[in-house]
RNA sequence: CGGGGUGUAGCUCAGACUGGUUAGAGCGCGUGCCUUGGGAGCACGAGGUCCGCGGUUCAAGUCCGCGCACCCCGACCA
C-alpha cells in the first residue's frame, strides 16, 4: 500500500479527554475516530487491525470445531421477556419499537438467539455437541463508556455457544475452548491472566476470565504469591484463620460521643485512629431476617460472597437487599451508627414490649477479617455515639464467614500465603450455563433411550475491539504504538527519504514491489524524513526499510519497533534467538540482502508465533 | 444516576472574569519557491451557524435562563 493513495491522517496532537494511551495513539493514528460517546469508527488501517485479530480468533475457534454464524444485532422482545434478561438486562439495554409498536432490542448478547436456532433444528443426540460462535456488534447502552475501545456501547465480539447432552461433555469442550482462549492469546502476545470469576447475570456455576494486567482495565484480580492461584476480586476466598473465640461480655461500655460522624473515613479524622482501628457493621435483610455483617474498617463486605454464605450456610433463599432507614428504626438502632454490642438486646426488648414481631431474627455474622482486633470502635445504636475499647471476643456473634473483598496481603485461600491485587482489563470470559437458557427456550432433544431433556450449554465471550487496546496498553509507548506479529496491520514500512531522487524512487519501488507478500506501507509522500519516521513510529508497524542517501553504496537500512522483540520474547522462548534475529538489523545492510533478510525475520516469526 | 468540567476553524486551544469596528494562534489543508536522515523554512491563500433556543442590552462569542452534546471522577457494569 503507498502511503499516498491511504486513508492515513496522523496527528501530533492528543485528542482531548484521552486517558488511556490505547485510545489517544488510534485517534492520533488514525485508526479510529468517534461518532458518539462509546460509539467508534474504524477506519481502514484500524479495520486491518481489527481483521487480524478476528483471523486469529476464527482460526482457533475453527480448530476446536465450531462452526461460525452470523445472528442479528435487532432482536424482537419476545426471547428476552421468555427468559426474564427483558427486565433483567433492562440497564443495558438499546430499546425501541419498531412502526407497529413492537418492542424491539439491540443485542447485548446472543444466548437468547442461539437458543432458539438450535431448538428449531437440532431435536436428537445424534447432532450433539454442537458448538456455534459469531463475530458481531453487540450493544450495551453503558451508563458511562470511557477510554475509547476499552468500553463502548456498540463493540465487536467473539462469542460462542456449545450445546451438549451432559455435563460431562460441557467439561470437555470448556476445557477446549479454554485452550483455544490460552493459544489466542498467545498468537496475539498478549499477556492474559486466566483467573476464576463471576458468574453474574450470564448466570451458571463456574466461569474463567482472561484478564490482562493494565491500569487501563477496570477490573480487579488477585494473585497469590506463592501459589499463583488467581481470582476476580468480585469472588476470591481468604484462608480461615485458626478461630479461636470464647464471648467474653465486656464490664462496663466505654461510650464517646462522635456527633454527625458515621462513616469510617469521617471516624478516622474525627478520632485520629487508623481504619483498621474500626469494625463497620452492614445492615441487611433476607425475609424476616436481619443479618449485621462484621467487616474490619479497612474492608468492604463483598455482596457476591454474603449472598452465597446465606443461601448455602444458612439456608435462607430469599432475596437479599440492603436494609432501609425504617429497617434500622424497627431494630432500635439508627443508620450510620448500628453496631453488634447492644443490638440483641435492644431486640429482645422491643419483642417483649409487642414493639416488634416475634417472626424477626438477627444474626450477627463476622468477618474473617474482624477475627483477633484488639481496642477497636463499633457503632452504639444510638445517634452520634459509639462504643470504643472493645476486643473481637467481647462481641457476641452468630458465626465467622468469609464475607469481605479480598485487599492486598489477605491470605491465599488455597495455600496461605498472601495475595496482590492488580488492575486488570477483561479480554475473555468463558462460562458453564447450564440449563439456564435451554428450559425456558425449550432446547430439548431426544437422549438415547428417548428421554426428553433440556441441552446443558456453555458460552464463551472475547472482546474482539478490546482487543486491540489491550495490546497498545500492554506495549506502546506515549508516542508509539506497538502492535504484535499478528496483529500489525503491516509488516513493513518503507520510508523514501527524497522521493525526488530518481535512485531512491527506483529501489524503493522494486523493493515494494518485491515484499509484496509481507504487507508493506510505502511512505511514498514528498515529506521530510523526520514526519517519516515519526509516522512509522506512530503507526507502530515492526520493521522499517530506509532508502536514503547510502543507497549510493548499494546499502539500506532496517530498522526495528524497539518495543517489538519485547511481543515475541514474551512467549517463553530462547530470547536470545530473537536479540540475534533483530540485532543484526539497525545498521546499513547492502541491498541485495534486504529482501532475504525480511522473509527470513518474516518466516521465523511465523514460526514462533503461529507455529 | 450523583459530583465536576467543556462546547470558538479539520485538530489542540486563546479570547469570556471586566459586553463595543472586520473573532485569533499553533498544527493541519491548498498554491509557489526552497529543502530532503528525525514532525524544516519563506510567501500567499482557503477555512467560522463562536453547540441550539430564548432572554437582558443601543450592542452578546462574552451576561442570564432552558435544552443538547461530549469529557472526567464516582456509582453501575459479562
Amino acid at each position: 500500500m503507498r502511503y499516498s493513495k491511504y486513508f492515513l491522517f496522523t496527528s501530533k496532537e492528543n485528542p482531548a479527554g484521552a486517558i488511556n494511551i490505547s485510545h489517544s495513539l488510534l485517534i492520533r493514528g488514525s485508526f479510529i475516530s468517534q461518532l458518539s460517546s462509546g460509539i467508534y469508527n474504524f477506519l481502514p488501517i484500524g479495520f486491518r487491525v481489527l481483521k487480524k485479530v478476528w483471523k486469529v480468533i476464527e482460526e482457533e475457534m475453527d480448530r476446536i470445531g465450531a462452526l461460525q454464524v452470523l445472528m442479528p444485532a435487532l432482536h424482537p422482545s419476545d426471547l428476552w421477556e421468555k427468559t426474564g434478561r427483558w427486565q433483567t438486562m433492562d440497564n443495558v439495554m438499546f430499546k425501541l419499537q419498531d412502526k407497529k409498536g413492537a418492542n424491539m432490542v439491540l443485542g447485548t448478547t446472543h444466548e437468547e438467539i442461539i437458543t432458539d436456532i438450535v431448538s428449531k433444528f437440532v431435536k436428537s443426540y445424534k447432532n450433539l455437541p454442537l458448538l456455534l460462535y459469531q463475530i458481531q456488534v453487540k450493544f450495551r447502552d453503558e451508563i458511562r463508556p470511557k477510554g475509547g475501545l476499552v468500553r463502548a456501547r456498540e463493540f465487536i465480539m467473539k462469542d460462542l455457544y456449545s450445546f451438549h447432552t451432559n455435563w460431562e461433555c460441557l467439561d470437555k469442550t470448556y476445557q477446549d475452548v479454554y485452550q483455544a482462549y490460552v493459544r489466542i492469546f498467545e498468537r496475539l502476545s498478549i499477556p492474559v491472566e486466566s483467573v476464576e470469576a463471576f458468574s453474574g447475570p450470564i448466570g451458571g456455576d463456574v466461569s474463567h476470565e482472561f484478564m490482562v494486567v493494565t491500569e487501563a482495565g477496570e477490573d480487579k484480580f488477585v494473585k497469590c504469591t506463592n501459589c499463583g492461584y488467581a481470582a476476580s476480586t468480585e469472588i476470591a476466598q481468604i484462608k480461615k484463620p485458626e478461630i479461636n473465640y470464647k464471648y467474653k461480655p465486656i464490664d462496663k461500655l466505654n461510650k464517646v460521643h462522635t456527633p454527625s460522624v458515621s462513616s469510617v473515613e469521617q471516624l478516622v479524622n474525627f478520632l485520629g485512629k487508623k481504619p483498621q482501628n474500626f469494625v463497620k457493621s452492614v445492615l441487611y435483610r433476607v425475609g424476616s431476617t436481619y443479618i449485621l455483617v462484621l467487616v474490619r474498617g479497612d474492608k468492604e463486605v463483598n455482596e457476591i460472597k454474603l449472598e452465597k454464605y446465606i443461601k448455602n450456610e444458612l439456608k435462607i433463599m430469599e432475596e437479599i437487599s440492603m436494609a432501609k432507614e425504617d429497617d434500622f428504626d424497627r431494630l432500635g438502632s439508627v443508620i450510620g451508627f448500628i453496631g453488634p454490642l447492644n443490638l440483641k438486646d435492644k431486640i429482645l426488648f422491643l419483642k417483649n414490649e409487642k414493639k416488634l414481631s416475634d417472626e424477626i431474627d438477627l444474626k450477627i455474622i463476622a468477618d474473617f477479617s474482624v477475627y483477633g482486633l484488639k481496642d477497636v470502635i463499633v457503632g452504639a445504636n444510638e445517634k452520634d455515639y459509639h462504643f470504643v475499647g472493645i476486643d473481637f471476643d467481647n462481641i457476641e456473634i452468630d458465626s465467622f464467614a468469609d464475607v469481605s473483598t479480598v485487599i492486598d496481603g489477605d491470605k491465599c485461600v488455597k495455600c496461605g500465603e498472601e495475595y496482590r491485587i492488580f488492575p486488570a482489563l477483561e479480554l475473555g470470559h468463558i462460562f458453564k450455563l447450564g440449563t439456564k437458557y435451554s428450559e425456558p427456550l425449550k432446547a430439548y432433544f431426544a437422549d438415547k433411550d428417548g428421554k426428553i431433556k433440556p441441552m446443558i450449554m456453555g458460552c464463551y465471550g472475547i472482546g474482539v475491539s478490546r482487543i486491540i487496546s489491550a495490546i497498545l496498553e500492554a506495549y506502546s509507548s506515549e508516542n508509539s504504538m506497538t502492535w504484535t506479529f499478528n496483529s500489525a496491520p503491516f509488516f513493513v514500512y518503507l520510508i523514501t527519504i527524497n522521493m525526488d531522487d530518481e535512485a531512491q524512487y527506483k529501489i524503493s519501488d522494486n523493493i515494494y514491489n518485491g515484499l509484496s507478500n509481507f504487507e508493506v506501507l510505502w511512505d511514498d509522500r514528498k515529506e521530510s524524513a523526520g514526519t517519516k519516521f515519526k509516522d512509522w513510529e506512530l503507526i507502530g508497524i515492526p520493521i522499517c526499510i530506509v532508502i536514503g542517501n547510502k543507497i549510493k553504496e548499494g546499502l539500506v537500512e532496517i530498522k526495528v519497533n524497539p518495543n517489538f522483540p519485547k511481543t515475541i520474547s514474551n512467549k517463553k522462548i530462547n530470547s536470545e534467538f530473537i536479540s540475534k534475529l533483530f540485532d543484526s538489523l539497525s545498521i546499513f545492510i547492502t541491498l541485495q540482502e534486504v529482501e532475504e533478510k525480511i522473509k527470513h525475520i518474516y518466516n521465523e516469526l511465523d514460526g514462533i508465533v503461529n507455529g
